[in-house]
DNA sequence: TATGAATGAGTCTTCATTCAT
DNA sequence: TATGAATGAAGACTCATTCAT
């Protein structure tokens, strides 16, 4: 999507022109798409260029091999939504928890339920392999995601709305559900047999409540 | 081969040894590293028998085939313990919440901290390219895993030690961050940039801790 | 190798030739033989490959299985010469005696003389272990065969030329011999002992005559 | 079975000691089922022994290898059963026509109906790559069986019962359809699609009919 | 003599990659 | 630049045969 911009930005060219330009962004589309559904072993680049509508050949024509394909495929896909929600979080006026509840809440409408989520899935499934990505990953999606959350937690805490938090560990708190639900939903959620046990929007209220309240029911003293 | 008949005088090792006894769990120990490693598909079983001084024919005397080895693998390192739970469960006399605080880091202790962990990672990588190991492992891990916790939870809301909770839901909220901890071992936790981001003990503890009491200052009234 | 190149450059012949049209063709070439020679199972599909000049991969390339292959050889070399012989048949102006001596005989002239009646032979000592083969080449093959002879049968029958028969029945008896003939000229009459006891086109004129006006000397009356 | 029959006229010694020597000929038997159902390459040595009760390794104690098995299985079950039916038709009193449908029925059964039949299919089947049993087949059974045939016609033709025939080709004309009934009972036959297309009862009375009347309304003048 | 665990060559099939056109 | 035919190196699995016991 990122290289499709750049290219529609460069030149307003003809249909017939831009095509051929559009070549590597059509692919990279039908990766994507292969990627995130099969893995990269399984996905197949015969699929991805039949999908993106060339030869086999072609594909070849604009990556030197399928693993060249794949990083491409995750560097493109890495988008910044971070800046907008900044923005949205800076603006916002009510209680702490309403916005941590909220955070999780379009976080899970942006991204989770997205076509975005599978990038994660599919990050975290070929961090072995691709140790690179992995790491990029890391730097440009994990701690940016991380340093919104840990915020919103020092703004309740700041507040005296929050406990005196470990900010550190809590964001990873937050977060690991979130993960959770992306990787869910892209594995164990596909199949028959498990389809619907997690619904990421119950679970998503649920998480925010036990983290609020607790579940024991003669609260701290 | 001058010098491997040499050496083959000097170990004096038979070619071929009878060890019928022994070679199942052999086979099983390289088979969990090397799908740890690699994952399903990119194991090789050659390499699995090679691993356990066998040749591949041997290994297809005792495993009808890679996904049954696979199966023997899960059950040898998972399944298998559940049973254990269970009596340790029913012989605790503390609180719920310490009885959850004890699941919890006694899970770690015997899986997540160990390679079985990578089982679980494995698994919701490849569920996709593989429905029947993924049915398989909803059944004979996921289900019984989740029954553990529910009944520790049911236990503290029929003591009144809990809240009354919806059951379902909050069996999922505690087993997510003990499967993202695994996922997290075994994808970003192996790159450099995030080696040590995420402390599995501390975490866990803080997540039991905001789980029973919440984060909020002022509790529920 | 020297020598290796040396031929190659005396042939000029290049590692990759690209023969669409002419490939399957060639392949179909070999497969017979292969076939014919060794049967279903024995023959390997690397061998065709090799014989027809191409790689294994290219094989694949053309047909999706080696059953698939065989089914083509079938096909080939066998089925798709009925509609020629329906329209023969149709355009038939003699006798119905004379009808049957003519299928009879050229049946012989275009399979039983040619590699093809090797793959009856295959078919008849391999349908135990390929049921999908039997199933096929029944439906294919003899079914449409049976039909050709039970029109001739038919057409005799209605003509007053022969006596009422049991169509069903005669057709069997009329194709018995038929598929003795290839059954024998690929398993004992390639051995030495018996190469030449049977003559097959003297035997099928014989056949017919016998069949046509029996063998006793005072007839039905 | 020849083979056990001549251990258990050599010694009558208890059970036990029996068993041991009785080994090859179980193994024999064994192998003659194996082969028959799927043939020489798809018939396991494992499923042999084990259905002869012993172990893979001992067959391979009395036998050096699968083909010498199947030499062996061929050349016990070639019997003959050819001296009692010279008898019988000695004595025969009736007409040679009743005397051909006699030999048919009863050669269909005492052979073709039963086990032996496998026999037939098995050599026909395998020829081509054991050519010394298909000559030994020849030799034993085919030529003594078609001599008997041989007989039968000779006789109607010298008692002016028959035309005069080339006897050579008419017996093979006799023979084929007995031939083509076995193989077709152990391959299309068995398999669904075509299991009970051809009766054998029926098929060889009207074989014989139509041998000895012709079809043809209007007789031979 | 009997066992059965162990072997490893051999089989079909797949698929990323190359290259003649 | 684009094609798609051709390649060949794997990979899972089988099975006749061997050999230590």
């Amino acid at each position: 999507m990122a290289i499709e911009t750049l290219i529609r930005h460069a030149d307003a060219t003809p249909k017939r022109e831009r095509r051929k330009e559009a070549r590597p962004g059509e692919l990279l589309e039908a990766a994507l798409d292969l990627f995130v559904e099969k893995g990269f072993s399984a996905a197949r680049v015969d699929e991805v260029a039949a999908r993106a509508g060339v030869s086999k050949g072609t594909l070849f024509l604009y990556f030197q091999s399928k693993e060249d394909l794949f990083k491409a495929v995750v560097r493109e896909n890495i988008a910044n939504q971070f800046p907008t929600w900044q923005e949205e979080f800076k603006a916002f006026e009510g209680s702490s928890a309403d916005m941590l509840r909220y955070a999780l809440m379009s976080w899970w409408e942006r991204i989770g339920k997205t076509r975005a989520s599978g990038i994660t899935k599919l990050v975290m499934s070929e961090a072995q392999n691709f140790p690179e990505i992995a790491t990029f990953y890391q730097e440009e999606v994990i701690q940016p995601g991380n340093a919104l959350i840990r915020r919103i937690l020092a703004r309740g805490v700041d507040s005296g709305e929050f406990r005196n938090l470990d900010l550190e560990q809590a964001v990873h708190i937050i977060v690991a559900p979130m993960i959770f639900l992306m990787m869910w939903k892209h594995s164990m959620g596909a199949c028959a047999a498990s389809a619907h046990i997690v619904n990421p929007e119950q679970f998503i209220h649920m998480q925010v409540d036990l983290l609020l309240h607790g579940m024991v029911a003669t609260p701290l003293t």
